[in-house]
RNA sequence: GGUCUCGUGGCCGAGUGGCUAGGCAGCGGUCUGCAAAACCGCGUACAGCGGUUCGAAUCCGCUCGAGACCUCCA
């Protein structure tokens, strides 16, 4: 291939060619959901964006280890010192073990992404099951003199760290900016500075999920668990981390300091940051509450929703904005994009009852370059979309007589379809859901040849009645020049 | 307040210093008993004001507006 992938690094702020540390091989993790509450339209961002660059990286050629988390240690609700802990709120407001919480959420999770036709990561760690790993990280920092021990708990010493590493790197920002533009608050004497985070956090009494430790009954601090599990499947350096870009400051880069401080060395070669949904112009976030389930979308049962979504909608919905971009929700926005996947799965779907005969006038072969280079352009899955339109013309033309297609274009576009739409859009091509009707086809078959028959007697009235009802009760007819078709 | 991002036609959304993005909606046409689908054609956008340039929506400055992060959030 002659173009190669380039991607944005948010470290350097540019595209870069992206060439992995082991030749063939990619290590990618991302950050994956806190398992305390319902996925919403937000957590669907995340989830496609990373599979599309992990289905792309396998396209091309790359062996890839694919790590997202589940966050299941129970973080603060509110900042570093005060607030209870999520999933042990929702554990005591429920009256389920924080586990039943964990396991609960963690299986709506994986049931939404894989109805948005998500692939699984190769390992999928939790929080909770790399306590120790997490400690081991804790003694390395602090055996090398950036975190210091208080009342129980072990911070992170951001100004010692800075001396001789950089702190802000990835933000954007510098130790002297954040010590004006903090507030001095009462109450946090634990800490030297206010910038400084926790690595290891003494629990309240009250805080139900906590670990013994040297230091003491507590809980690992929140940017830890990535650092540890990363290094622990992909090594203490790997090419790829991902995230909302709500996370960059303070998780990432708290990430990184932390990595360097144990190890010496930076974590990661690429970072990347899919931008937010937002609704009305504003985030669509949890401590917002303008948030909107994915269950809500798929069943259409929220005051904000029109109608319901199919999970494909969505995801055609989230592919055809660049991915670095925020992208409006709205329900036009969403009938459009229902609409237009729908055009672009039939047009594909019509490509194998096409009778070839010459050579039409379209490039396959410039289509299929053009739609790598759109994908080698930091994923730009709108303009592979756009391109895919076209061929959507040329099929939708050959089917009506109006163009020709010789069988080299057709097994060649038939190529196209299964390589992009199919293995790295991972839109459904929707072949599943007549499957199995036979009765309804029967019974149809018997309504249209009704139909047919008055309208061979031009009593068109009785056969648009029939034509009506169907359409009330979610049937749609058609009638073309081979004989009548329907659907749901 | 600090750091940063963005402002594209009715809507959503790409984009490179000069050449049609694309989708949805709309209008006109072909087809059709009508309708739907499909196809063809159309709208001539780039917040405002300056500057650089032969040429800028694309580079620079300013103004206005919107948003993100600085506390958990994808």
């Amino acid at each position: 291939m002659e173009n190669k992938l380039k991607l944005f690094n948010s470290l350097s702020r540019k595209k870069e060619d992206f060439v992995p540390l082991t030749e063939g091989y990619v290590g990618m993790y991302v950050c994956g959901p806190t398992v305390y509450g319902d996925p919403h339209l937000g957590h669907a961002r995340p989830g496609i964006t990373f599979d599309i660059v992990f289905r792309y990286l396998q396209h091309i050629g790359f062996k890839v280890r694919y790590v997202r988390n589940i966050t299941d240690v129970g973080h603060l609700e509110n900042d570093a010192d005060e607030g209870e802990d999520k999933i042990g709120k929702k554990a005591r407001l429920e009256q389920l073990e924080p586990m039943e919480i964990v396991q609960y959420y963690t299986n709506r999770y994986h049931s939404f992404m894989n109805a948005l036709n998500v692939l699984p990561p190769s390992i999928e760690p939790h929080a909770s099951g790399h306590i120790i790993e997490q400690m081991e990280i804790i003694d390395k920092i602090v055996d090398n003199g950036y975190a210091y021990e208080s009342e129980g708990s072990v911070y992170f010493d951001v100004e010692k760290y800075n001396e001789k590493h950089p702190y802000g790197l990835l933000s954007g920002r510098n130790i002297e900016e954040m010590q004006a533009n903090t507030r001095e608050l009462d109450g946090q004497s634990e800490k030297r500075k206010s910038y400084d985070f926790a690595l290891w956090k003494k629990a309240a009494p009250e805080h139900i999920m906590r670990w013994k430790s040297k230091w003491s009954d507590g809980f690992p601090g929140w940017h830890l668990e990535c650092s540890a599990m990363g290094a622990k499947y992909l090594g203490e350096t790997f090419d790829i981390h991902g995230g909302g870009m709500d996370l960059l400051f303070p998780h990432h880069e708290s990430e990184i300091a932390q990595s360097v401080a144990a190890n010496g060395r930076m974590p990661v070669k690429y970072w990347m940051h899919n931008n937010m949904i937002t609704i009305n112009g504003q985030k669509m976030g949890k401590s917002l509450g303008n948030f909107i389930t994915l269950e809500e979308f798929f069943s259409g049962k929220h005051k904000m929703l029109e109608q319901a979504y199919s999970p494909m909608t969505i995801r055609f919905f989230i592919l055809q904005a660049h991915y670095r971009g925020t992208v409006d929700f709205s329900n036009q926005a969403l009938q459009s994009a229902g609409k237009a996947n729908e055009r672009m799965v039939k047009a594909f779907g019509r490509l194998d009852d096409i009778k070839t005969t010459n050579d039409g006038e379209f490039d396959v072969a410039a289509l299929r370059n053009s739609c790598y280079t759109a994908m080698n352009d930091d994923f730009n899955t709108p303009i592979l979309i756009a391109h895919l339109f076209d061929a959507v013309k040329f099929i939708n033309a050959v089917a009506d007589g109006k163009a020709t297609m010789s069988e080299e274009q057709k097994l060649a576009l038939q190529n196209i379809r299964q390589d992009f739409i199919v293995d790295i859009l991972g839109l459904n091509l929707g072949e599943d859901e007549s499957a199995g009707e036979s009765k309804t086809d029967d019974i149809m078959e018997l309504l249209l040849d009704v139909r047919r028959k008055l309208k061979e007697e031009k009593n068109y009235s009785m056969s648009d009645y029939i034509r009506d009802e169907l359409g009330a009760k979610g049937v749609t007819i058609k009638d073309t020049k081979d004989g009548t078709t329907w659907e749901f």
